[in-house]
DNA sequence: CGTTCGCTTGAACTAATTCAAGATAAGTGG
DNA sequence: CCACTTATCTTGAATTAGTTCAAGCGAACG
């Protein structure tokens, strides 16, 4: 299941997280990582469980979640390639306090508590670079309390849609692809919504020719229609 | 409006952020703040300004809370004694990413970014505690939004109150006060819901006995029966 | 080739919002 | 101290956005 990574081709110079460290020391790193490889589905952590690894994927796509005590899951958002990833690790005691699992097979870089800890004292501009990168998630998280707490369904499901696309977009001669397995649970599930809703939205965009979707599978045609939608703008007039 | 801090009371060692740092670094550290004071409804700073200075509240209770483009506001959490905020003034270029007003009167301690930033090299572990921090506020803020997307109104406002009772609850002889002008309004934007429904579901609750409140004041008669409401317990039977 | 899984759609329902009107309480100034 | 003003709170009635339930469709998969 793991193996010594290789440090020949230096995966981690397009990892923000590690930006600005030299060569030299974005060996060393590496050098004390270990890969993992995750098959869609698996589970790289699970909620609750007692931090012990931070990851740097590599390939492939994750999907951080909870779950509710009655069984409802949430998710909280997507990891992609040289996104980072259980920064919590570096924290002692500490639990993860969500799952991540892969939904396409995954490859990521991993590290130990005690290696991260050690990182960390190393090279002290990352415990600042944590500190950023844990600001902005936090951020992030916040607006998207505000957005849950303050608007409309369609506009959410909108807001999702363009948030995947810029975490896995895929240009296509029509428009943009959502570049993993997404299904109307899932979409409900990031936008604290009922996948009988997602469908009938999903539905009327695509009678109106914004999108194409299929099992799993979106299309966006005219993403600057669920930008409208989005951001409340007015429709485009013909004049 | 500010002054230099005395430092022969060491107010900091009750500060969690800086625990563990002895009395001499302690000092240091008081002797490098201003005193800041914000009577009622005073901003110490607005969203989207340049995140210049962090704070630790000594005396009063403080909002944190964004403002939706719509012009909507959303209650974030409150800030009281001994409690930080504003590290993101360590990140060079941020804004504040919500606005903190005092709802009392408050005294705070106050760096600069500057200042901030030397503390957290000086004092090395002020940068994981800092990390630490920050994470424990993500993960209240991730059940927050899972609370948003799977919990019913009722059960939310419950919650909102428990945590009130955390963050300012003063004991009466009949239960338990919220010690800071609360009003429904405010509750409905901590917990995404009208103050038609809050008032509705305190009035509810008054009838049952739970509570009583006035005006900006909510006091917890058996907070036994919100936590039974928050988690889904069963009715206590008499048996 | 049948079964599973994801998707769609209609119809009934309901939790919560919105609107409206009035009650209560707190400040303000004469 | 009282009248006036303002802000908060309450409650009913109408409305609606979104949920829930149910039934059926169609593509993927072993």
């Amino acid at each position: 299941m793991t193996e010594k990574a290789t440090t020949d081709q230096q995966p981690l110079h397009n990892v923000r997280f590690f930006q600005g460290l030299d060569s030299a020391a974005l060996a060393m790193i590496a050098q004390a990582s270990r890969k993992q490889r995750a098959p869609r589905d698996a589970f790289f952590f699970t909620q609750d469980e007692p931090a012990t690894t931070f990851y740097v994927l590599i390939a492939g796509q994750a999907r951080l979640s909870q779950i509710t005590p009655e069984g409802r899951q949430v998710i909280l958002g997507f990891v992609g390639p040289n996104q980072e990833v259980g920064i919590v690790a570096a924290i002692e005691q500490a639990t993860y306090p969500l799952s991540l699992q892969a939904v396409t097979d995954c490859e990521a870089l991993a590290w130990g508590s005690a290696a991260l800890v050690r990182l960390l004292e190393q090279y002290p501009i990352l415990a600042l670079r944590a500190l950023r990168m844990v600001t902005g998630r936090f951020v992030q998280l916040q607006n998207r309390y505000r957005e849950l707490a303050t608007e409309r369904v369609e506009r959410r499901i909108a807001r999702a849609l363009l948030r995947l696309v810029e975490q896995a977009g895929q240009c296509e001669r029509v428009g943009v692809r959502i570049d993993l397995p997404l299904s109307r649970q899932d979409l409900a599930e990031m936008t604290g919504t009922t996948l009988y809703t997602v469908s009938r939205t999903l539905s009327q965009w695509e009678r109106q020719g914004f999108l194409e979707t299929g099992r799993e599978r979106v299309l966006i045609r005219v993403p600057q229609e669920l930008n409208r939608i989005a951001e409340d703008l007015p429709e485009a007039s013909s004049s």
